[in-house]
DNA sequence: TTTCATGCAAAATGTTTGCACACGA
DNA sequence: TCGTGTGCAAACATTTTGCATGAAA
């Protein structure tokens, strides 16, 4: 049974850096070395992160490929007003996600492990729209995350628990 | 016409400050001066409004009601975990707004004002709870914040541009 | 060769904490 | 009285900024 909520992916004509080279030159703005080092590194994985994560992964000072804090955050500003990158906020932490070559979509957001799980839902953009519209809004995007336990929590708990029940 | 998304309200049999006295002697907690002004600042209004804002309105430092800004942050996580609050990360932000004598509900948000306008969906909750069953998720919780510009907005927006179009 | 971007350090922001004293139960 | 709450200041975590230097176009 094919899972109506899952994600598919979107097609691209260009890699995320040609993508990023285009929109700097399109804005009078330089394509540098550190520009290159760090939208390398975003998208060499798929993993959300927040600006720490990626700063610890990348060199360290006096090394080769070395980019300052400053330049990691103002980057990240960059990739996201290109649409490379998509930032929320969650409880605290703000993490990135990729947005290029991603179709639009929702979290499940697991409290205990922190694991967000991605999902699609045509329906929630109707309604979205339904409501809006309602109000004479104009809409630019939503932010839809939902909070809980994930699967494998659930049952990690009822593991711990399983043995006290018993006695 | 009825408004579909309307909000209405909530019974509630006891107000926000007998409410948060019987939730701090449930845990043993104190029933003080600061706490009182906290609960009578903050249920006075039906803003939302973020940590900042509160302490700016309360009296200065050598004044009557003077709350100090530990006390407003330590206080105001209580009344969240008293159910008094709800608590939600807008862009940065970190707004609260009543949860006591309210229905559930979600928010437009204008990014051109600021304003916040709340709406109630039963099917949004029904969405949610298909999807997170489809993930084996146990649900917690959610936070959906569309946001897009307000009517009042567009039309400002509409009237500025008039003059240019006319020429 | 002229901007614009970077690195650095300092500053700004928002929130939390340790501790001595004050106060509610 | 006893233990919790408060105010204060310092610590903290995260992000932003000013400025001199360095590197793209």
């Amino acid at each position: 049974m094919l899972n109506h909520y899952a994600l598919g992916s979107v097609e691209v004509s260009l890699g995320p850096q040609e993508r990023f080279g285009e929109y700097l030159q399109s804005r009078g703005m330089r394509n540098t070395e550190p520009r290159r080092i760090l939208v390398d590194r975003i998208f060499s994985h798929h993993e959300h992160f927040d600006a720490d994560t990626l700063i610890e992964q990348l060199p360290s000072k006096n090394e080769q490929g070395y980019v300052s804090r400053a330049t990691v955050y103002r980057t990240l500003d960059e990739l996201v007003e290109a649409g490379l990158l998509r930032k929320m906020d969650l409880k605290g932490r703000t993490v990135f996600e990729h947005d290029y070559g991603y179709p639009q979509h929702d979290h499940l957001h697991c409290t205990k492990c922190d694991r967000l799980i991605e999902f699609q839902s045509a329906e929630l953009r109707v309604l979205r729209d339904a409501v809006a519209s309602d109000q004479h809004f104009r809409v630019s995007g939503h932010r839809f995350i939902v909070s809980g336990t994930c699967e494998e929590c659930v049952k990690s708990i009822r593991r711990q628990r399983r043995p006290v029940d018993l006695i």
